[in-house]
DNA sequence: GGGGGCACTATCCCTTAGAATAGACACCAT
DNA sequence: ATGGTGTCTATTCTAAGGGATAGTGCCCCC
């Protein structure tokens, strides 16, 4: 069990943005102690796993040339025998990075990572663990900015909770004491900015968006 | 920066359970290379940090003497000024896990990791990262096999997708190619099955469940 | 200081949803 | 073969949803 520290530890990067490559490399040599190929296209990564397998972690670009997203991903864990294969994104969203881990990738990182805690990512990873930065997997869950919000004014907002719920116009109005009238020019008004075409549309774009 | 190894890395773990405390100590000391102080309750821990004050990080069971749950972190983390302190469970649940992290807890512990990806864990927390076991956090999120959809037929079931999409009865019964006054009836044993009352409740209660 | 946008109220009119009920057919198991 | 379940069809009726349109008051910004 090489985990004392990370000497030794071998890590294959595969990101085509050059500057990106070259400093993470130099980061992970000199402070994280690894011993780094860098490669600039998901071909050249399946030829370099190829020829010399033993690679502790290969860090895939989610967007390079020839990696064609999730399923590049797949392609690599199956072609590197369940290696370690983690994600780097600076684009990708949650979703994304949910649906590699779920599929067994050794992690994902974001771009926005400092490189302190890339470091420690990384070792950890090289070391069997699953990483995923918190912060960056709450951040979309919960969101509290959402660009729907924006959008709606307070009331539509309160009609759009009560939409949710599914209640009628009327226990709308009720609850929010103003006249049934009122609540449907808020719901049809609503419609519009949201792009739904009737409740129960609106109702899922507001929970798919993580409202209430 | 002292990271290469855990060498000097000081954790104090706080639980009850002797045999726990005793085990994991050993492995952090052995393995991990960490100075580790145990106690076995809020207070001494409390006691030990108000002490000496050069923890990298503190081990927090939930449910142990003097801790009551959140709140304990929340004083801990308070009285230790921003200093790193997880919690460590055998039975708190996903929400609790969040709720700690979302907090700034430097990570959460199930009981139920191995004893190398807890030495990772800590090692890593104590680097100032935070740490949650992603399998655990996801476990109850999919929640993959779902009761609801064990209690609906397969044509129930195609109706309530249809709901989840917005449509209206009539678009439903062209999709699947029978008549609207059938998709009504479907409609209402499916709500009485799921128990909801109108059209959007049950896309909601659908969603919930993470049908579709 | 007068638009312009927004929240609210309102009415008319048509469509859709939902409850209740009822009958027919197929399938499976006791 | 009989009864239960699931599927489909159908009719009637009431309640609710949704579009269109119109008018009032408020506040902010130019």
């Amino acid at each position: 069990m090489r985990n004392m520290a990370s000497g030794g530890m071998r890590v294959l990067i595969a990101d085509d943005h050059d500057l990106l490559r070259d400093t993470l490399q130099a980061f992970l040599n000199a402070e994280g102690g690894f011993e780094t190929v860098t490669v600039a296209s998901f071909d050249e990564a399946v030829e370099r796993v190829e020829r010399d397998a033993d690679y502790d972690l290969v860090l895939l670009d989610y967007s390079m040339p020839g990696m064609s997203g999730i399923e590049g991903l797949q392609r690599m864990m199956e072609q590197t025998g369940h290696k370690r294969v983690a994600i780097i994104s600076g684009t990708a969203s949650r979703e994304i990075a949910e649906e590699a881990l779920a599929l067994g990738a050794a992690g994902f990182l974001p771009k926005t990572l400092s490189a302190k805690s890339l470091i420690n990512a990384v070792r950890f990873m090289a070391m069997g663990e699953q990483y995923a930065p918190l912060e960056f997997m709450r951040a979309a869950a919960d969101d509290a900015s959402n660009p729907l919000a924006d959008k709606l004014s307070h009331r539509e907002l309160q009609v759009l909770e009560g939409l949710t719920q599914g209640k009628s116009n009327k226990e709308i109005a009720r609850d929010l004491d103003i006249r049934e009238p009122t609540v449907k020019l808020h719901v049809k008004t609503l419609y519009r900015k949201i792009n739904a075409s009737n409740r129960t549309q609106a109702a899922m774009i507001a929970k798919e968006a993580g409202l209430f």
